[in-house]
RNA sequence: GGGUAGUUACCAGAGUGGCCAAAUGGGGCAGACUGUAAAUCUGCUGGCUUACGCCUUCGGUGGUUCGAAUCCAUCACUACCCA
């Protein structure tokens, strides 16, 4: 049988921790989490990651396993799912990857050009003059440079501005000329799929709008019950980790803070995701190599993969 | 019963004669995205239109005016104060 990665994506909060594990058993194959925030250690209320008991069941990876203040990127997540897939590979035909961070899955599956680390005093630096100069100048900076990346790039973006920058002062050549891939992203209607030494099916989760959003509202009210306020607290040494800048520590860092009461960060939390996950819906509609099932219809799932696995197509 | 303040788009709230389809914020909707991406950024949000533009709005009605969300009269409602 090919080795078979099976994706399993969708929105924050639509039921891929679950549906994953039961799959995971079904197949009796290793799940490896595809969040880019789940993957840190300390974050579990809030990024509603794998429970114990969870975890316990099946085997998982990249969960709880990186220190808050920890480098991590889409790229570095490519090169060790890569590497663990072919160790995994050699004993089961079939893996999990489940998860909603996009840019993540979108390494795995189509691949990430090889762009250089970005050295910290060149970081730093930029940070310094994008705080006292602003934008403006960076930006005629950027043209000078990479008069190429000039004409892509979004100018409002100061982050993809400096980024481009940051590269440039790193290694001396322009950001753009780093970028081999021909199309951006998920694939969109073209089929992109990075050279793999497996097969990729990928299964996306949704359901109809106003469940999705009754059941985010459902588990913000859970996390805040479980104890959210709590954990928060103990990450509050750590705030300024972009680890934590996440949706629900970030509001609950304003109540510590006294800016705001609970219940109104509670309101925030829930609008944060629900605008969270609709960004995930946008990104995900266009790739087009994804097959969408109702979380709750896990038997057609299983016929779906089955079938898939079967003809080897 | 008397007095005062108010009634503006989904909500809050500016606007007090023309530059107003109406600031700003919230909420909602849509989108972008290759290196900390649960991040970062953008657009739309009265109706019709790809657009130029046209049409209907600022509690109701009636006035004043070349012109009214803005001024006057009156009615309705709301809030607070005095009885």
């Amino acid at each position: 049988m090919t080795p078979t990665l099976i994706v399993i994506l969708g929105p924050t909060a639509v039921g891929k921790t679950e549906l994953t594990l039961s799959l995971a058993e079904y197949f009796n194959c290793p799940i490896l989490n595809c969040d880019s925030r789940q993957i840190y250690r300390g974050m579990r209320i809030g990024t509603a990651a794998p429970t114990p008991e969870q975890l316990a069941k099946v085997k998982h990876y990249f969960v709880g396993q990186l220190a808050l203040d920890e480098y991590y990127s889409a790229a570095k997540y490519e090169q060790d799912v890569l590497q663990l897939a072919s160790e995994l590979f050699k004993t089961h035909d079939i893996l999990i990857m489940s998860g909603g961070s996009m840019m993540y899955i979108d390494a795995v599956c189509n691949g990430i050009d090889d762009i250089p680390t970005v050295d910290d005093e060149v970081r730093a630096t930029l940070a310094r003059r994008l705080q006292e100069e602003g934008l403006d100048p960076l930006l005629s900076e950027l043209k000078l440079v990479d008069p190429k990346h000039y004409a892509l790039v979004d100018h409002m973006n100061a982050k993809r501005v400096v980024h481009a920058l940051e590269i440039y002062y790193t290694t001396g050549k322009p950001y753009s000329s780093f970028l081999t891939r021909k199309t951006l992203r998920c694939g969109a209607s073209t089929s992109l799929t990075a050279d793999r030494p497996f097969k990729i099916l990928k299964i996306g989760l949704e359901r109809p709008r106003e469940e999705l959003f009754a059941r985010i509202n459902a588990r913000v009210d859970h996390m805040i019950d479980s104890g959210l306020l709590h954990e928060a607290m103990t990450l509050l040494p750590h705030r300024h980790e972009n680890a934590l800048n996440t949706v629900g520590y970030k509001e609950m860092f304003n109540v510590l803070d006294g800016t705001w009461e609970l219940p109104m960060a509670t309101e925030r939390m829930k609008k944060n995701t629900r605008v969270y996950a609709k960004k995930q819906m946008t990104w995900f509609k266009h790739d087009t190599s994804i097959t969408w099932f109702h979380p709750d219809d896990r038997d057609n799932i299983i016929r779906h993969i089955d079938k898939k696995l079967t003809t080897g197509e």
